[in-house]
DNA sequence: AATATGACTGTCT
DNA sequence: AAGACAGCCATAT
């Protein structure tokens, strides 16, 4: 089945960056590995089009990408977040993916 | 129906 | 370390 149920896979991608303590934080692809094997469906990207349309009221910082760095210019915004919630900072100013990863579930 | 696009990821150079 | 390329899944035009 392609067109999967959005209303549910939306929820549950909320549910995940919800579930995201103050912190840590999370990838696209662990999202999409979760929501994934519930709803059967989606990807990465997918994920990243939720996030897009219906990230506003959820900690979307607390979502990086594989490598621990910001997909979008939100990084000024994210790093006063990470600074405030003690989130483990590489260098370079992303998160340091390996420590503060949290594997979200349903 | 075909192509382009996106808050992605992994591999290769 | 940083950029190019190709998969990936659903939507938009």
């Amino acid at each position: 089945m392609s067109g999967i149920d959005w209303e549910e896979y939306t929820e549950r991608v909320l549910q995940c960056v919800e579930q995201v303590p103050s912190g840590r934080a999370t990838t696209y692809g662990v999202i999409a590995e979760v929501v994934g094997a519930a709803l059967g469906g989606g990807g990465p990207r997918l994920v990243g089009s939720v996030m897009a349309a219906h990230g506003g009221p959820v900690p979307w910082w607390r979502v990086v990408r594989a490598d621990g760095s910001l997909p979008s210019s939100h990084q000024g915004e994210a790093r006063l977040r990470y600074l405030e919630e003690g989130t483990p900072l590489r260098a370079s100013g992303n998160v340091d993916i390996k420590r503060a990863l949290f594997r979200p579930q349903l």
